[in-house]
DNA sequence: CAATAATTTGCACGCGTGTGCAAAAATATC
DNA sequence: GATATTTTTGCACACGCGTGCAAATTATTG
């Protein structure tokens, strides 16, 4: 057995505080490069050797330096999740879903808080320095301005939209398929004998198109001949969603008033049960009902029972890995069909 | 001007497909170490240099390479956050405060998912192969066992508890003065005229001397000689709460019900005010009212008007990366004080 | 204008790992 | 038991940037 420095046993660079795979490999008698081998899953490496270096390692604290592979082999397996709209508790449950996936499969992820539309391109470039293998947009404010500014650039191996579709060419998108969630909730709108529903949107998108609303209102008009009022709250909030509903309401006479209000999203339709109670002095469902999207945990709250869409988040998270280990870089879209969770708010 | 390559004007390295500080500079005709000093903030360097390269930089869309820098540099300016507990809305409200601060003050973060006890030590490992700088824990599950564990080793440069109070002395722990804030919170409970109170704790956490429970119930005693009733949820989780809740009570004869329940958390207070009003029928706060901690943001919504407790998280946030960028390593904990906001719930 | 001080710039070396290939060792084949 | 085959191991070089120092340039002073 060689020594580097002349020092056996000793760690042969004490100064950073970090053991390296060199110390490991003078400790077990063998290369550096094989102590790396021990640490990769199908390396050629006989398994003598592997447990050597693994018990070596075990009593030193090595772990391998994921800054230096990565600069070596130019793939992080860390990804960049930018979202905004914290507001919104659906974030809460996505993230626990992406991250439990995500490191469950050997990723790691970055998360960037995007603050406003402007904030976009600084938030990105956070991204960008860490050279991650993919940059995951969720929310709302990634209009494909600043998309195709993004991806024009060339700056980002994978750009993937999560949870929202998007048309954009150069980016991936993993959402639900909005079409046939909208079709299905309007569906049982009209199959439930609601008569006069109303639509309640959310900020507008950049796609306007094949939006949630369009489809409801496109349904309506072609089975009813009636179109559909609706409004638009300019961000996904309870209680900007309980004003602006309450003051839409409360211009109308009563023989006017909607019998169900179909919400773009959960944060909406929460804000809009609160607002029949405690604004207008009404019942949900009994004067109103009130369907909204996502299903988030309050939807089984005694106070709120909502009837709501349920994304499948889990598979839309294990797909999303698979774009990320996958060589493709294009005609990865995918869309996913979810389910109508009826409880007693509609 | 000299050319590395012998081509003028070409990317020198179009192997990876990222543009390196040399690209730049043989595009700016500087060396490579003045690109890289352009992009620092103190750096020594003339403004008529750094203005030429930050041009060149921006037509060949370079930023530094993070990974390379930190490899070199032995600081990423990258700190690892495990959280658990995603069920609990306020972790939403933390995550959105510590990115914004963090970014804005230079700081990247990764986020971690902590699924259970035994997972701590993986998630742990998780941030040491990226060798954060700092490793911050926001839970619940991380007790005095793994910690010491975690620290014994000498792993990480820094482990900070944020958010929860933690004596252990390998830890810096920067979280809101518990004991004031439950004196705080019983003052106003003596004074308002509730006789009395019960407390709902959370799960057990490790250090148990000095938590909520145990100082409001010290508070009561020691004021009214009375002994306050108290029950533990195992998991900070408003169904479970009020499951529990609802069974505790409905067992009791109505003269010997509580007139106020203080809750540990909002989680908690929530799913209690469910249980009230849906499972046994009575009015919050007129038969029974509510207290909780936190301040999350469905307290706001008229159906709960949640009495609670706001910890002042954005001072926290600030002072977590006054940590992050003191070279201190002990003698950091810090605990700020918040404040009651009273709404109709107590 | 010369001499000195202050500022700016260039450079050798190191950070810890991956890649592809060749040498060495172990195993299989006749 | 000798050769062919497979498996395992070692190695030179590269990845992109920071550090500290010395050389070159610019600014200051009398």
């Amino acid at each position: 057995m060689k020594s580097e420095n002349g020092v056996i046993g000793l760690k042969s660079s004490p100064s950073t505080g970090y053991v390296t795979a060199d110390d490991v490999a003078t400790a077990a008698g063998v290369s550096r490069w094989t102590v790396n081998r021990a640490f990769k899953k199908d390396a050629s490496i006989s398994a003598a050797a592997r447990a050597k270096v693994l018990l070596a390692a075990e009593t030193l604290g090595y772990v391998p330096d994921l800054r230096a592979a990565s600069l070596a082999s130019d793939h992080s397996n860390l990804v960049a999740i930018l979202i905004d709209d914290f507001a919104n508790p659906h974030k809460l449950v996505m993230l626990e879903r992406l991250t439990r996936v995500l490191r469950g499969r050997g990723w790691d992820m970055m998360l960037v808080n995007t603050l406003d539309r402007d904030d976009a391109e600084p938030a990105l470039m956070n991204a960008r320095r860490r050279r991650v293998d993919a940059t995951i947009l969720i929310g709302i404010q990634f209009d494909d301005e600043v998309l195709e500014a993004a991806h024009k650039a060339q700056h980002f191996k994978k750009l993937i939209i999560f949870a929202r579709s998007s048309e954009n060419k150069d980016t991936i998108s993993i959402s639900v398929d909005d079409r046939a969630a909208t079709l299905e909730i309007a569906e049982y709108v009209r199959d439930r004998g609601y008569k006069a529903p109303f639509y309640l949107a959310g900020p507008r998108t950049s796609s306007a198109h094949l939006s949630r609303k369009e489809t409801f209102l496109d349904f309506w008009a072609k089975e009813f001949g009636v179109t559909c009022d609706s409004v638009a709250v300019p961000a996904y909030d309870s209680i900007l969603a309980a004003d602006i509903i309450s003051e839409t309401l409360s211009n109308k006479p009563e023989n006017q008033r909607p019998d169900i209000i179909v919400c773009e999203n959960d944060a909406l339709a929460l804000g809009v049960i609160d607002a029949i109670r405690h604004r207008l002095g009404l019942r949900v469902p009994d004067d109103i009902a009130v369907i909204g999207f996502d299903d988030v945990p309050q939807c089984e709250s005694p106070n709120y029972r909502l009837t709501t869409y349920r994304q499948p988040l889990m598979d839309m998270a294990n797909y999303l890995v698979d774009v990320l280990e996958s060589s493709e870089n294009s005609q990865l879209d995918k869309t996913f069909i979810g389910r109508l969770v009826v409880r007693e708010s509609a």
